[in-house]
DNA sequence: CCCGCTCTGTGCGTTAGCGTACCGACAAGG
DNA sequence: CCTTGTCGGTACGCTAACGCACAGAGCGGG
C-alpha cells in the first residue's frame, strides 16, 4: 500500500539466503488476491504455494452443514500451502482470501523440488509450519474456552499484525464466518469494543483506536501465538530494501 | 497386552525401511508410561521422542487459569515430539499419558540427526505431522460447533483406535479434562450413551458395546481425521511379525 | 434524487453448558 | 467389618450464545 510491492515484504522470502532467493526469484509470479478468492478447496491438489505480502488468507474448515471455523490465518509472515512440502499435497481445509492484497506465488512442484534439494530452505519452512501448528492448537483452545468478545480481540490483533496501518476492511458477517459464530454475536462484541473507545466500526471499515487496550481485552491466545512465532522465526526486521 | 511388546507395534517404526530401522534399533529404549505421567511440559526442551505401542498420549494445552483442552492424541500410529524435527525443540503444550502402556523412546538429538540425514525417514515423519495437523484443525472445529455428546463419541473412537480391544480405562473426570468441559457434562453424555446401550460405564472402566452406533452418534470430525490419516499414512496392516 | 442493497443494530424466546453443592455407590485397605 | 477416598449421579440457578425476525442506516447506481 505504501511501498511498491516486492517479494521481500513476505518475511519468509526475505529470510531466505540470498542464493536461494535468487534461484527462486525468476519463478515467482505476482498475483492480486481479491477478497473472497478461494486459493484452494478442501481436498484439492495444490497448484501453487502463495507468499502473501499485504494480503491475508484464512484457512477455513467448512462443515457438511455449511458451518465454518477458521483454523489459522496466514499473512506476510508465512505461506499458504505447507501441505506441499509436508507431503500430503492437499488439506481438509479451504484457503480463502480474507483481506485483499498481493501475494507471490510459485508452482507447487517447483517449490517442492527446491525445498527437497536445499535443507536450509526446508528448515525455514518447517519452522514456519511449527508456528502454524501453534496457531491451530491455540485456536482449538480458544474455541473451547473464550468468549466471543475475547476471540474478536484476538482475531483483530492477528489481522492487524498482518497489515500495515491501523484499519481493517471486513464486515461483521465475514468475521462471524471466520470465528464460526453468529453475525449478531460479532455485532454485540464489536459494539462493546466501540463503546469502550477501542475501535471505530462503520460498514465494513474498522479502525483500531487503542491497540494496547485491545491486547488487554484479548485472551492469552494471541500472546501465546505471537511469542511462539517470534521464537521460531526470529528473522529480520519487518521492512527491507527491495 | 496380548503380544509381547515390540517396536514394530508402532506404525511409524514398522513403516521404516529395514535399513533405517536397523540403524535406529540399538538406541530404542522401552519405557513404561504410567497414567498421568508428563512426558514434557509446555516450553520444555524435548529430551526424547516417544513411539507409543499400547500407550496413549494426549497433547494438552493448559491455560493460565488452570483450564485445559486437548489439542490432539497420539498412539501407536504416531510419535510424541514432532517439534524435534520441526525445529522448535519445544511446544506450547503438555504431553501427558492418558492411557498407561508402553512406548519406545529415543534421544531427541539422535533422532534429529537421523531424520536430517535420511530423507525417507524425514518424509515419513512429515506425513505423520500433517496427519497430526489435520487432527488439530478438526479439534478446533469440533470445539466450536459440536455438542459434548458428539465430542465424547469422537473422543472414545479416537482412543479405541489406539488400543486393542473394546474397553477403556478412564474416569469421567479425566475425560472432562481432555475435552475441556465439566465433569458433570461428561456424566450426562455418558449416561445417555449408556441408556442407548452403546457403552457400559463403571468406575473408570468403559466397555464399548456398539461401535457402529458410536460412529453414527459422533460428529463428522472423527471420520475426517481417520480418512485423512489413512490417506497420508497408507502403510502396513496394523500387525506385523516382530 | 431516490431506489435498492448491503451492513449493522435490536429484541425476542430457547438452549447448552457452567458453577456449585451434595449424596450415594463402590473399592481398597486397615 | 468398617473407614476412607474415589467415582459417578443429580439438582438448581445462571449466562453466553443461538435461531429467528425485523428495523434503521448508509452507500451507490440509475
Amino acid at each position: 500500500m505504501t511501498d511498491a510491492p516486492c517479494p521481500q515484504q513476505n518475511h519468509l522470502l526475505a529470510a531466505l539466503p540470498a542464493e536461494a532467493r535468487e534461484r527462486i526469484a525468476p519463478y515467482l509470479e505476482r498475483a492480486h488476491l481479491p477478497l473472497g478468492k478461494v486459493l484452494y478447496e478442501s481436498g484439492d491438489t495444490l497448484r501453487h504455494v502463495y507468499f502473501p505480502t499485504d494480503a491475508i488468507v484464512s484457512l477455513l474448515y467448512v462443515m457438511a452443514n455449511g458451518g465454518s471455523a477458521e483454523i489459522a490465518v496466514v499473512g506476510k509472515e508465512g505461506l499458504v500451502g505447507v501441505a506441499m512440502f509436508m507431503g500430503g499435497e492437499s488439506t481438509t481445509s479451504r484457503a480463502i482470501v480474507q483481506s485483499a492484497g498481493t501475494a507471490y506465488r510459485l508452482l507447487g512442484k517447483r517449490f517442492k523440488d527446491e525445498v527437497n534439494r536445499h535443507s536450509e530452505l526446508l528448515h525455514l519452512m518447517l519452522h514456519y509450519t511449527q508456528a502454524l501448528i501453534t496457531q491451530m492448537a491455540q485456536t482449538a483452545v480458544c474455541n473451547r474456552h473464550h468468549s466471543i468478545d475475547q476471540q474478536l480481540c484476538r482475531w483483530l490483533l492477528l489481522s492487524l499484525d498482518r497489515l500495515a496501518g491501523d484499519h481493517l476492511n471486513m464486515t461483521q458477517e465475514l468475521i462471524a464466518n471466520m470465528l464460526g459464530v453468529r453475525r449478531e454475536g460479532v455485532t454485540d462484541a464489536a459494539g462493546r469494543l466501540q463503546q469502550l473507545g477501542v475501535i471505530a466500526y462503520s460498514r465494513g471499515h474498522i479502525k483500531v483506536l487503542d491497540r494496547p487496550r485491545l491486547e488487554q481485552l484479548s485472551c492469552e491466545c494471541y500472546a501465546v501465538v505471537k511469542k511462539e512465532t517470534d521464537r521460531l522465526l526470529p528473522y529480520l526486521p519487518p521492512r527491507r530494501p527491495c
